[in-house]
DNA sequence: GCCCCAAACAACGA
DNA sequence: CTCGTTGTTTGGGG
């Protein structure tokens, strides 16, 4: 479940120990749920070169000097990892092994990471680039929706999950069970500055705590959802409660419009 | 809000009334959901004799000599009256004029009553006809549905609305928040001679209080979905309660089944 | 109270 | 905790 600042830092690190490596083989263990066959990505990306890995909202993608582009989506539990013997690896999902002997395995112990080849162009901004006449714009589309659900909907804005949104919202003093279309234009503001900053700051914390990190999570300094905390950092009771059937962290100083 | 026996005491009646009478003449006051035109209608039904009026579901089918049928739904407040002077009536819906002076007026205040000129005849059975093998599959395809939504689905069964499923829910001890897959089998009995006799009751209980009517809806015999009882006729305390968005009364005598 | 449609919500599986 | 699908519920309008 890393969502948009593990996943930016993830792919930088990638990137750097990945960039030029040729793809000599390639392993696949496809679910049902991966549409692609095994010889499909053989043929793709066997004898080309990673030239870049870029986060394209919760989804890392493999960008080759062929073109191809392959991305994958951790879900819950996916992780990366790059190592010299693949084979000790458990719940595979896909392998590509470099002609220097290395190889990036994509592991999922749940089974639910996937594997899309070549995919379309995203139509959603990333929350790094939302701008206020967008967000704005699909705020009143929805406005009957909670703002929590609202955020955290990858068909409104990309890379935002069920931890920072909580932090976002906490930022910006809005209730999650406010309605998307009561939230006045004043706390608009303040919600996309909260977006920007929290997502920001939180790359900036994880590439100080572990620069070379490309799996896990790093959440020690999320100030509301955290559960080792009992109060923010305002000195405000952490209220947990299910919203929309995810576990949610605020506090009453957070406004609920409705 | 007449329902299935309300609207078969009217259709018997209207028949009475309205068999071998010529259609001279129509005054048709289509809103935007009735899709036929006044011209198509009028070359369809004028001219031709009733020769029948039925009841399909909630729906009055008037059968004309050519075959033509006009089915018309009264929703909510639409309301039949045969009289000679039909200009006095207001929010006519349509108007049929027949040979002999007298004319056929559908009214509603609303303007929600809808007019069908031929249409498909209906796949789903009349609570009339209902049998334990259809509504045993019913009841396990719609299994998380309430008992009480599921009767008044006109998907699943024609007739029942808002206040005869009270009734025969009460009849059949079945409380109105079950679910529908959780209903035994010696209850499903229950429940389809509850149905039967609820209606049929209904139908004489209106004919012996108001022989000739054909509009309105007689309700002072139900014993629990009426306002001016507070005790069930085994002693119970009705309770009323807004479920699945309708007023319901039931008692405690009816079981849960969850 | 009736019915239709669209949007929101819940449950389930992968 | 994630996402897609499916079915159910809710709200608005006619």
């Amino acid at each position: 479940m890393p969502e948009l600042p593990d996943l930016t830092v993830f792919s930088e690190n990638l990137t750097k120990r990945l960039k030029g490596k040729c793809v000599k083989q390639l392993e696949f263990y496809a679910g049902e749920r991966i549409k692609i066959s095994a010889a499909e990505l053989e043929k793709a990306i066997c004898g080309s070169i990673i030239e870049n890995v870029k986060r394209a909202g919760k989804e890392t993608e493999l960008v080759f000097s062929n073109g191809t582009k392959l991305r994958v989506h951790l879900m819950l539990t996916g992780r990366f990892a790059i190592v010299k013997n693949y084979g000790a690896l458990d719940w595979k999902v896909i392998t590509l092994l470099f002609e220097d002997g290395t190889a990036l395995v994509v592991s999922d112990p749940k089974g639910f990471a996937t594997i899309k080849l070549n995919p379309e162009e995203n139509l959603v901004p990333d929350a790094l680039d939302i701008t206020k006449s967008y967000l704005k714009e699909k705020l009143l589309k929805k406005k009957n929706s909670g703002i929590k659900v609202f955020l955290t909907d990858q068909k409104v804005v990309l890379g935002i999950g069920n931890a920072y949104v909580d932090e976002i919202l906490w930022h910006s003093r809005i209730s999650p069970k406010s309605l998307a279309g009561k939230i006045p234009d004043s706390a608009i503001d303040d919600l996309i500055a909260a977006i920007k900053k929290v997502l920001l700051d939180a790359i900036e914390q994880i590439k100080k705590a572990d620069p070379e990190i490309i799996a896990g999570e790093l959440r020690n300094f999320l100030v509301v959802h955290n559960s080792s905390l009992k109060f923010s950092p305002t000195g405000h009771k952490i209220i947990r409660e299910q919203i929309a059937s995810k576990t949610t962290y605020y506090t009453d100083e957070q406004v609920l419009y409705e």
